[in-house]
DNA sequence: TGAATGTAACTAGAAAAACTAAGTACAACG
DNA sequence: CGTTGTACTTAGTTTTTCTAGTTACATTCA
């Protein structure tokens, strides 16, 4: 991992909303997705991802359900809300103002 | 403070460094000007930036002296240090990647 | 005069998120 | 039958930021 999870920090939850609401996943397979998206320069750690699992569905942004695979691993599938749905677009809302705001801070230029 | 800290985390040295390359500052003075540039939606804790300083000065980014007022409250002033502008500078390039990459995993687009 | 406000730094302890470092279980492949 | 890949889980730690204070001096103004 190239880049320091500290400046991915607080964009966890955000990440698993976006996926989930492209289809609902699971863990091992969004884990996956955010290595091959970032070709390798990012990756949550496993950890990471099944307690953020944990904290979403806790607050009720995402829900889950057992997967019916006949075979292999089992897989814990997860939803998300209508809540989570609209956690993600002020997410991103806050996130447009982040960039702007920490450009300003860490740039040259300004007094 | 209207946005949240978790998507400021881990850049409040980059921004401590980024003031003090400009002129040595202390503490106090470095917390207004952020809450100045931002208009008031964003501040850092008092307890947050005087915990970076030791941190920083731990590790060598940056050194401390004492101001000579000789009214009004003492400061301590921060420098930078080489070291810390180097880490300056590839706090940047780290910044510049991390925003391609988020926007990459959290916006619309893309499977 | 003395109460409030502003400047300035500091601390102890708690919280949150992410981490390390495991373990479990099943399947496939050579 | 041993290794690799899929998939989830947990215990305990680290790091950063937070809450909630304290101390100290200067100025303002009622």
């Amino acid at each position: 991992m190239s880049i320091t999870s500290d400046l991915l920090r607080g964009h966890t939850d955000t990440i698993i909303l976006r996926r989930l609401m492209h289809q609902d996943s699971y863990g091992y397979e969004i884990n996956k997705y955010i290595q091959e998206k970032t070709n390798g320069e990012y990756e949550l750690k496993e950890a990471t991802l099944y307690s953020a699992f944990r904290r979403l569905e806790e607050i009720g942004w995402i829900s889950s359900y057992w997967g019916d695979e006949t075979t292999g691993a089992r897989r814990r599938y997860y939803t998300v809300t209508s809540t989570g749905r609209k956690a993600y677009e002020q997410n991103m809302k806050d996130w447009e103002q982040a960039k702007y705001l920490i450009d300003a801070l860490i740039k040259e230029g300004g007094e």
